[in-house]
DNA sequence: ACCTGAACACCGTTCAAGT
DNA sequence: ACCTGAACACCGTTCAAGT
């Protein structure tokens, strides 16, 4: 439950600090990122917006504690399997937690420095790729293959059905469920490989990460098929060293 | 050269709303995409703010039309090939566009309606799968593993050397030269596994799709492992109906 | 020395006044 | 009817005045 645990490595200003990642975390998670400002946060937490910027340099700043404080909340690796099992695990405890504050990994996308629970984490993954035989270059090739999927989501193309109309009194309405329908059937016509891909899955709303990404199956296979293309490349390596 | 072309869909506003575009695609190329505001916009093109409300709906669209136009870049699909290598070939020229507008991948990293240019880019991708014999459930699959690849970028878990200061001026001073040797030497101790694997590579500056993102031989390692797999699953379908 | 509230320089967007 | 400039309701952040 608490926000920093694991992965932290030593801070140099902790109590307050933290409090105010903490409740910007939540405000985010409460309201969303879009709603989270200096100010608001600020009058979440009975302060003036200037007193932040004793705990935090700036908006940036905040964000990025935002994001390595979430990752911080990811549990501890797996140390009594193989590097296949223990990865696919710890991916999908990764993916539990990103699910759990669906701001988070769209900020993530964007950051560009990783904080020291990211670092940590990193180093973890990584750790689990050498110390199962994976040679330091071929285990910096799969970091990269891996990407985002690391931190347990896929930037997808685009949402696989643009959404039709979340609002259920405006799909009670005939009229808009008409105009709808025709909305499809125009895009049919002038895409028909899309409309034919969308209409081969139904998508499982629970379970996405963020907007405009991936569900819980569509992620374990992409998962499943990069691991089983690790798998494959170790066993190269390994034949062409011995 | 012209930002729209191939895959677009008949417009209904042309002529006005597409120069809006254009210039807005130059000012983002030009001074990146920060800087791109509807104030700032509506200077380099010598007309009030609120003039542009006639050909945008608010700022949300105009960003939208403006990824549209950069994928109304990509060229048109090869037909005289397997869907292996036109898919190969298709998305690297997707890159190449990419990389030319460097803001672009990060801003379509977060929409979630695709415009025409997109839809039809991803129709014609699709196609290449079905018509190479991809069953539509096993495309559907593939094309969400594929994920944001399709359009040529990959998103990285974070850039992987943390930038070392840029400025030349800042470089040659011996005092930031050894500051930033020890925050290396810190960083080694604290994450040994990260400075393994960061040391297993020297990344190519050139051929970076956006902040943080890959460069180019990584990202076509992992297309090609995707590619593979793909190619691997197919033939599974094959023999499993035939 | 420290905190804080006003102020600055921006946003995107509304809206009414002027033509 | 149409355009436009002022204005509104926000930002993040600076800075000086008050304690």
């Amino acid at each position: 439950m608490s926000a920093v645990n694991s992965h932290t490595a030593p801070e140099r200003t902790p109590l307050r600090r933290t409090a105010v990642l903490q409740a910007a975390v939540e405000l985010a998670d409460r309201v969303g990122l879009a709603e989270v400002s200096m100010r608001t946060l600020a009058r979440t937490l009975g302060v003036v917006p200037m007193a932040l910027y004793k705990h935090v340099a700036n908006k940036d700043e905040l964000l990025g504690g935002m994001v390595d404080a979430v990752i911080a909340e990811i549990p501890p690796a797996p140390t009594d399997t193989d590097w296949h099992t223990a990865t696919r695990a710890r991916i999908l405890d990764a993916r539990r937690v990103m699910l759990a504050h669906p701001w988070a990994s769209a900020l993530l996308a964007t950051r560009s420095q990783p904080g020291p629970a990211a670092l940590g984490y990193l180093d973890s993954v990584i750790a689990t790729f050498t110390t199962g035989g994976f040679p330091p270059t071929l285990t910096h090739q799969v970091m990269h293959t891996l990407g985002s999927r690391v931190w347990g989501f896929n930037l997808e193309a685009f949402p696989s059905p643009p959404p039709p109309s979340l609002d259920p009194a405006e799909a009670a309405d005939p009229a808009a469920l008409a105009a709808q329908a025709e909305m499809f059937r125009q895009l049919a016509t002038a895409y028909p490989h899309v409309a034919q891909i969308a209409a081969a899955a139904r998508h499982d709303p629970t379970g996405i990460v963020g907007p405009g990404c991936d569900d819980q199956a569509e992620f374990e296979f992409g998962l499943d098929l990069l691991l089983d293309g690790f798998r494959r490349l170790l066993a190269d390596a390994r034949t062409h060293t011995d």
